[in-house]
DNA sequence: GCCGTTTTCGGCCCGACTGTTTTCAGTCG
């Protein structure tokens, strides 16, 4: 995939005519990017497929841009990228990751320091050269240090599962101020990405200055990057960022549908905005200065000719026309979902016993769930064999018996071989309730030969679930290649369901698969995947997960009672 | 360089904060 390798030349060549003050250009470089990073399909395929008129009919993507791409397949490199590094040979990528430090800057350092990387830029700063150029000074020489000092830290993006209880305890800390109306967390948060850059809390209060005090007062605050009198900046002591914006109350909606974003789809809206002669920003919808709506995001959207839309939709990714044509999917709820179909016991590996699993979840409100301990060559994992599992469905069906208000599936999650073959006998796997496959080693095989693989064991009428599809683990390892198109077909044609695994690293199916799943007609199903009950809370990684995804209630099977789940598990194959 | 249910030319999203300046450029989101 070359998408990620252009979009940084895209970006980089954005930077570069900024700093030679091309106007124009480094917007329309700097979306194109944006647009190919976050594109699921191989731009290589879609010029092999139809060529650059093909590559035209990408978003962002007009005659000069899909040239560049042409001479990057072609070529392997582009010229205009290279001529344009030839005047300015710097580590742009690593320099310009320095909070604070943007393309001028960059360009006046090289001119004037020969600064070219971020070594060098150190250098001069700590001989203070860099305070005594133009427009610099000690203030700008300070943060440059202490930028880099940031950088070279454990820095990037953060799991949602992991900042989702740091920015609600933020967000009810300044909720329960007296003098704060409502404090949200905006931003990522709100969309419920699978990976979070920082926090953005939007605070409603007539009195901006002592949220600023409180806010840049918490104990998590390292480093207070800047605090004026509506809006502050703080890192926090785990390496992240955190904003807050205060706003009056005749702002709320506005301010939060600015804050949510993402960016793309501000663009789009404020375009809308322009083109009804309104004006759209933090602190309303404007004709001329009166405010014709702000309050709340509905009024908003609704003047703009739109229907209100989930946050989770709102990446420019289809929800606006869709809200136009009044598509817009209504998502399966936080509360549709009834039951959590992976988890493990002491069984296996899990660190709890059926019965502390079944009490756990009950006191979540699950009607159901499914143990799905690992079985035969999986002995890491304290895989069971034949002769165990046989004990272990008994095990389930005693519990099962003895609980009040939560049903237990007995399940497995068998071992999917090199060959495609399962590790457990089909006569077992006919003994259980729900039984779930996945890959657990050997990822490095061809697209093929996996696909295969996977679809093999989706032939087997005992397989109900794909597991963890595709394998990632978010930033750690990318997951086998697949084809996820063969993959769609085969469990579409089986009967397969396809799992969304709600553990927080591996969110597996993501939100473009899950898009296409629920395209393709295919069903899928949330599992926490948990090895302790005080997991069993990621359920809610799962919704949000399918959420993003625009699955609906019916596209999730935990949405169904369990009397319905056992005979849809029963005839689904 | 991109884009068009008014347009193939003439627009292009908007505002806060900082540090350096005496009115604003640069950066960020």
């Amino acid at each position: 995939m070359i998408n990620q390798k252009i979009a940084k030349i895209f970006y980089q060549m954005a930077e570069y005519y900024v700093m030679d003050d091309v106007a124009f250009k480094p917007q329309a470089y700097e979306r194109a990017g944006r647009l190919i990073e976050s594109m699921e399909e191989d731009l290589e395929e879609i010029y092999k497929k139809g060529g650059a008129k093909a590559l035209m009919e990408i978003e962002g993507v007009g005659q000069g841009i899909a040239d560049k791409i042409e001479e990057f397949i072609k070529a392997g490199k582009i010229k205009e990228y290279e001529k344009l590094r030839k005047d300015c040979p710097v580590d742009l990528e690593h320099l310009s990751a320095i909070e604070g430090i943007g393309p001028k800057m960059i360009k006046v350092l090289y001119e004037k320091l020969k600064v070219k990387t971020v070594e060098d830029l150190e250098k001069a700063a700590k001989k203070h050269l860099v305070q005594k150029l133009p427009r610099f000074g000690p203030k700008v020489e300070e943060n440059i240090l202490r930028g880099i000092e940031f950088s070279k830290g454990d820095k990037g993006r953060f799991l949602l599962g992991y900042i989702l209880p740091l920015a609600r305890q933020i967000e009810k800390r300044l909720q329960d101020l007296d003098f704060v109306e409502r404090a949200v967390a905006a931003g990522s948060i709100r969309r419920k990405k699978e990976t979070i850059g920082d926090i953005d809390i939007l605070a409603i209060s007539d009195k901006p200055e002592k949220v600023m005090e409180h806010f840049c007062a918490m104990p998590e605050v390292e480093e207070i990057i800047a605090k004026g009198e509506t809006k502050s900046s703080v890192r926090l002591d785990i390496g992240l960022d955190a904003d807050v914006r205060v706003l009056p109350s005749e702002s709320f909606g506005a301010a939060l549908q600015y804050f949510t974003g993402n960016k793309d789809h501000n663009i789009v809206l404020r375009k809308m905005a322009q083109d009804k002669r309104l004006k759209l920003n933090e602190y309303g919808l404007f004709r001329g200065k009166k405010q014709v709506a702000g309050k709340t995001e509905e009024e908003v959207y609704k003047i703009l000719g739109l229907k209100w839309m989930e946050p989770e939709l709102r990446e420019n990714t289809g929800e606006i026309e869709a809200s136009r044509g009044s598509e817009l999917p209504k998502l399966v709820g936080y509360k549709d979902v009834r039951g959590d179909l992976q988890m493990h016991s002491d069984w296996s590996d899990g660190a709890h016993s059926i019965e502390e699993m079944a009490q756990a979840a009950k006191k979540l409100g699950h009607e159901y769930i499914a143990i799905t301990d690992h079985t035969g060559e999986l002995r890491i994992a304290g895989g069971m064999d034949e002769k165990t599992i046989l004990k272990y469905f008994a095990e389930i069906e005693k519990i099962d018996k003895e609980q009040k208000g939560i049903r237990i599936l007995k399940g497995l999650e068998v071992n999917i071989r090199k060959d495609g073959s399962l590790d457990i006998s089909d006569e077992i796997l006919a003994k259980a309730d729900i039984v779930l496959a996945s890959v657990h080693s050997n990822f490095k095989m061809s697209v093929q030969d996996i696909t295969e693989r996977i679809c093999c064991a989706m032939e087997n009428p005992q397989v109900d679930i794909i597991a963890h599809p595709t394998a990632r683990v978010i930033q750690r390892r990318s997951g086998y290649e697949v084809d996820f198109a063969k993959l769609l077909e085969c469990a579409k044609r089986t009967g397969t369901v396809l799992e969304i695994n709600a553990y927080p690293d591996r969110l597996d199916l993501n939100d473009v698969h899950i898009k296409k799943a629920v395209q393709a007609g295919v069903k899928l199903s949330i599992g926490t995947d948990s090895h302790s009950k005080t997991q069993l809370g990621n359920i809610e990684l799962g919704i949000v997960q399918a959420r993003r995804g625009w699955a609906e209630k019916k596209d999730t099977i935990n949405t169904m009672g369990y009397e319905e789940l056992v005979k849809f598990l029963k005839n689904e194959k």
